[in-house]
DNA sequence: AAAAAACATAAGAATCGACTTATCTATTCA
DNA sequence: TGAATAGATAAGTCGATTCTTATGTTTTTT
């Protein structure tokens, strides 16, 4: 629930891809795991460690879980990015176009 | 340079400190290291990742450096979230009205 | 010129993180 | 009911991180 535990969680390249596919809307366990050269509990792990940080809940449906990501999941990251904003300035003009984008 | 490396150094509070006391402005490895119950080389290894992240920059200055900020080194992780948008509505109006407010 | 100061690099120890296999529970299906 | 399926947990292995001490380089000070 902190940033301590979202950077954390964040910085292994698995974890990104599980987000980068719940992002495509909700999935279980098994879906979360195609593609991926790693046992089941390797892939259970991971998903604790999201769950602990905040970035994804679960819902159980029968006898799998379907996980989604949390609303609110990175909200800390957020804050702590705006912290630095004195330092975007240089970056203003792609961060614009970023924006364009997300007005869309 | 990319999301996964800045992921990485963002995950040690250390490094987060040492981001926190650099954005109160340029400071040389000795001050960054004061106030933190660790090696001189510890200091230099962890402001070797956050170089390697793209995340400060330094400038020779006699016999001592001065590392400060880079001004774009958030912007793979700026970039990353936004994919997100979709998934936390509030906390990325805070981020679209900070980049406005940047825009004047 | 010698000593001190600021920092980096090397090598090794200790700890952490990401995996494995084995096993457990809960649910569904035949 | 028994077998299969979905997932979690336990315990151990292994490589990556984060420290340490030792030492090297460059610049400043005396």
């Amino acid at each position: 629930m902190n940033e301590a535990d979202i950077f954390k969680a964040l910085a292994d390249p698995t974890r990104r891809q599980m987000l980068e596919r719940l992002s495509g809307g909700e999935r279980n366990a098994t879906e979360l795991r195609e593609g991926l050269a790693m046992s089941q509990p390797a892939v259970s792990q991971h998903i604790a460690v999201l769950r602990g940080a905040g970035l994804i809940e679960e819902e159980k449906s029968g006898r799998q879980m379907r996980y989604r990501i949390r609303a609110d999941g990175m909200a800390p990251v957020v804050d702590w990015l705006t912290r630095y904003r004195g330092f975007w300035p240089e970056r203003v003009e792609r961060l614009k176009t970023l924006l364009r984008e997300m007005d869309q």
